[in-house]
DNA sequence: CAGATATTATTGCTCTTGCAACATTTACTA
DNA sequence: TAGTAAATGTTGCAAGAGCAATAATATCTG
């Protein structure tokens, strides 16, 4: 672990214990110029760990993830499919983010790892996962707000969408089917489709409970999908046709 | 009460809504001079009521009960404003809210007494607070989104305002001033004068302890506001300048 | 090992803060 | 109403803080 790490774990460490910190103080006890925790202090608060004060930082208190995680079933397949898309989006400049708790979890993950990226998103819940990154900048679609989602959706969303241009697409499925992804809401998926048009690569994710089911409204089929991510490898036939049509299928 | 107890009490409500202040902000904000805060912070500090840091000060956080008692009466208030401003929007058809904890408020009581109505909103705050509601149709503005106020700002939300109309507008204000409303954040301030310009009525909620206060971006004089909503009166010459405009002010 | 890159230190400058002493205003009381 | 005490404003100065440009050092990579 380089020194820069071991600095600033320290600096969040004396945050626990007392409510704010000065530079001068860390900056003489860690044994290095003010300057150089001033550019830590940057750094952590484009991370959004801390917030800065004048002549100091406190930690941050943000909205605590560890609850909504507990409540989730699946949350450590939908964690190593966050993982594994995280690192498939290295590079990426701009993305589009679905809605639904698998993409929640790849957005936590994206905050986390993260920086510098244009984030599109029509999601509320995707929105709270991002936001504890400053260093994003995210781009909220409008549309009609659909509670049980909590997303926006329509003609407004799809619209907005062909003004913007992104290298990937994340998106979630209800369902992963030979002849495609489907998804249970048709308002979704109308805006989903509209996300692919205008991103250069499109991402599915999904878990293996979603292999072989197929719901109402199928938002791509497999020529449409540069990849999917997932838990677990589908089973012969299904991986057969998702193969077929040049779609990459991401496990480890 | 003196102006002393008026301006303690407002610096303890101002520092349950954000973690810490700095003294030149505040003092700028309710118009004294720095040295006046900085004796303010040494006698509360002598109190126990906040901790000092250079620069500014934070609430002391204990065992201490004040705070969570100050923090429900400002809640009081707040709610009364809601009710009296919700009274008001009777029979309208669409409706176009701010961002900030006041419109929040507003939103909750709109949820619970309204039906079937037109919401246009650019915060997240104000969904969380509306989204019970099942008969509303709840439309999000797109645009950048600013972490700190959980909210869309910039050039985007503002073009989309441009293609709707509402019947009113319902904003908070960080301060009411003889010249007009204003808020801490200039970019809330540019979507604020386009949700005006959109509607046909507006009307701004702001409890007591905002009068006479100036904040960097005046987002509105009174000749373009219908309505002020307040707990309190203000006293005669605020109250003055905005009768003049022909600014209605509700209080009861 | 050399070159490239990232990290940290140093320096000079400006702005902000804290403090103290003194002036002015406000509020209260006899 | 005058006089007094409290509260607030004003000013000058020393120390702290932020910023940007540059130099020095550490780290990585082929």
């Amino acid at each position: 672990m380089d020194k820069k790490t071991v600095r600033r774990k320290e600096i969040v460490s004396l945050l626990t214990e007392q409510p704010t910190l000065r530079i001068s103080e860390i900056a003489t006890a860690l044994n290095v110029t003010r300057e150089t925790i001033r550019r830590d202090f940057r750094e952590m608060t484009d991370l959004g760990l801390i917030d800065r004060l004048y002549g100091g930082a406190l930690l941050r208190q943000g909205p605590e993830t560890n609850v909504d995680q507990r409540n989730d079933l699946l949350v450590e397949e939908r964690k190593k499919i966050a993982r594994l898309a995280c690192a498939r989006l290295e590079g990426a400049q701009t993305i589009m983010l679905g809605s639904g708790a698998t993409t929640a979890h790849a957005a936590r993950q994206i905050a986390s790892e993260c920086k510098d990226m244009t984030v599109i998103v029509h999601s509320l819940g995707v929105i709270a996962a991002l936001e504890s990154n400053h260093s994003l900048t995210i781009v909220m679609a409008p549309g009609l707000f659909h509670p049980g989602e909590r997303a926006v959706h329509g003609v407004t969303t799809v619209e907005f969408l062909e003004n913007y241009s992104a290298d990937w697409c994340v998106l979630g499925a209800s369902g992963i089917g030979t002849e495609g992804a489907s998804d249970a809401l048709l308002e979704g998926s109308d805006v989903y489709r509209h996300m692919i048009r205008r991103s250069a690569r499109c991402m599915v994710l999904a878990d293996a409970s979603k292999f072989n089911r197929r719901f109402p409204s199928r938002y791509a089929d497999w020529s449409r999908v540069s990849a999917l991510v997932s838990d677990q490898m589908p089973d012969r036939d299904l991986t057969a046709a998702i193969r077929a049509a040049g779609t990459e299928i991401i496990t480890a």
